[in-house]
RNA sequence: GUCCCCAUCGUCUAGAGGCCUAGGACACCCGCCUUUCACGCAGGUAACACGGGUUCGAAUCCCGUUGGGGACGCCA
């Protein structure tokens, strides 16, 4: 039997990191097992579905790297099967008419809640004559679940789970306006799209029980279930926007690699052995439902940031540039050219070992971009204010000016055997010349620095700073 | 409140009854390298939630307690 699983996210904004975490590993189930990875739109709730939350979702998807097989399903367009099996149900017996108005379930729902029950449909209009239908009132459908036993999943991931039937109760299948319930709606797609294998969270788990009894109630084949563990916040507690980000494009827009974050979500609720740095390739090739753990993770940025900067130090030279030009660019408040940007390229080596992310890239890069030193920069300022390193910096200039050979190697040996000449160390004179050449007192090897950058902008940097 | 699920360093995890004096990674601390900052390399601190069983032997199996997460919609 082929594998086929799915990715169903509903389009209510931007694409949740879980999400995209679940999409990966369905993904990689698929490609495992040589099966297919499909895409399903859950777009049912017509107040919250917005064609804005289907693009980000697609984009996301595909930033991610995470490409699926045949078309895209959008589960709406569905919706007149649905309820057919909906009706198919209730001549079948499975299901009936419930008249009960949503207010008066609310009001029976607080008496529940109030006497200390479990809140549950109460089945008042399970055995009930749809004669005694109050005159003009519209009826959902609900499915007349089983009421004794247990319903058992053999879970991929939990192993067997139950829960007894009497704590479930008659869900809304077909809501009054003739819609499907997710409830129903997620059992008819993924039995028609010949789901094999259902990798979901965990937040899923009492919705599998509900829904195994209407694949049982059809007399459908049941799917494999896999429950995967949820993503907490960096406190344990349920991930949401005051932790941070939760969407996966801000993680694009705070410069992290695809590949990072690939790499640090299938490490989040999954292992193999003790391997960190996993290739797609490795990915496909290990993973399967026994990595995966049981319990929650919490999510942690600073394991994020360091894959990202190793992922980084090993991207190359010309895609990190193409990524953040647009950023340098921003920062300069000018487009950045064809010169400026060959000088980032040549400085690339060194920048990329320093930077957690793009943004921090961008960031370091400027140096090669900016026209003027920076002068923001306190440490480098003071240093320059220095009346010492002043006059040693005015010492050194001719030597500089004289340098035939303009290139790190060069520029270091020249530097050396000044700072040998004066007996002092060879920091003395790097660290003022940092700071009058960049601005700065952190930047990549200055000499590195100081080959790329033109000879005349070194020279009249320092000129500046020491008349300054 | 009711039900479901879970429980190893701060975090992500390895661990399938003896290989465990519990391993790796991130973070943290320290050293080396060094023109700054990084990278790299070498060390270090740090965990089996608790209580009962089962067994010659338990991080691993069973029960309970505690703690955590999730679900209880005509949302998905």
């Amino acid at each position: 039997m082929t594998v086929r699983v799915r990715i169903a996210p509903s389009p209510t904004g931007y694409m949740h990191i879980g999400t995209a975490r679940t999409a990966l590993f369905n993904y990689l189930y698929a490609k495992h097992h040589k099966g297919q990875f499909l895409l399903r739109i859950e777009d049912t709730d017509r107040e919250r579905s917005t064609p804005e939350a289907v693009t980000a979702l697609i984009d996301g998807m595909k930033w991610l790297g995470l490409n699926w097989d045949e078309d895209v399903t959008f589960q709406f367009e569905r919706s007149p099967r649905h309820a057919e099996i909906a009706r198919e149900m209730l001549a079948k017996g499975h299901a009936y008419y419930c008249y009960a108005t949503p207010a008066e379930l609310e009001q029976m729902r607080e008496e529940q809640k109030a006497k200390g029950l479990p809140q549950k449909y109460d089945g008042r209009w399970r055995d009930r004559d749809p004669k005694d239908a109050p005159a003009g009132a519209k009826p959902v459908i609900r499915l007349k679940a089983p009421q004794v036993g247990a319903t058992v999943v053999r879970d991929l991931v939990l192993g067997e789970i139950s829960v007894n039937n009497t704590e479930l109760d008659d869900m809304v299948l077909l809501r009054s306006d003739g819609t499907p319930t997710y409830m129903l709606a997620v059992v008819v797609d993924d039995h028609d799209m010949g789901i094999t294998h259902v990798l979901r969270g965990q937040d899923h788990m009492t919705n599998t029980f509900r829904q195994v009894q209407i694949y049982k109630a059809m007399g459908w084949d049941v799917p494999k279930f896999g429950h995967i563990p949820l993503i907490n916040g960096e406190d344990g507690k349920k991930l949401s926007k005051r932790h941070g980000a939760v969407g996966l494009h801000e993680y694009q827009f705070m410069g992290y690699l695809p590949e990072a974050v690939r790499n640090y979500l299938l490490r989040l609720g999954w292992a193999h052995g003790d391997d960190e740095i996993i290739s797609d390739a490795q990915a496909i090739e290990w993973f399967d439902t026994d990595g995966l753990q049981k319990s929650p993770a919490r999510f942690d940025t600073k394991k994020l940031r360091s894959l990202n900067a190793h992922y980084i130090r090993q991207a190359d030279n010309a895609r990190l540039l193409s990524l953040i030009l647009p950023l340098l660019s921003e920062k300069a408040s000018f487009t950045v050219g064809e010169m400026a940007q060959q000088k980032v390229l040549r400085g690339m080596n060194s920048l990329k070992t320093r930077a957690e992310t793009l943004i921090e890239l961008a960031d370091a890069a400027m140096v090669y971009v900016m026209e003027h030193a920076a002068t923001n920069d306190s440490k480098a300022r003071a240093l320059l204010a220095d009346e010492g390193n002043k006059a040693l910096l005015e010492s050194f200039l001719p030597r500089l000016a004289a340098q035939n050979d303009w290139t790190a190697t060069a520029l270091e040996a020249s530097v050396r055997s000044f700072t040998e000449e004066k007996g002092i160390k060879l920091g003395a004179l790097a660290q003022p010349l940092r700071a009058a050449v960049t601005g700065l007192t952190v930047t990549p090897p200055i000499f590195e620095v100081m080959e790329h950058l033109d000879r005349e902008v070194v020279i009249h940097r320092i000129k500046a700073s020491v008349s300054a």
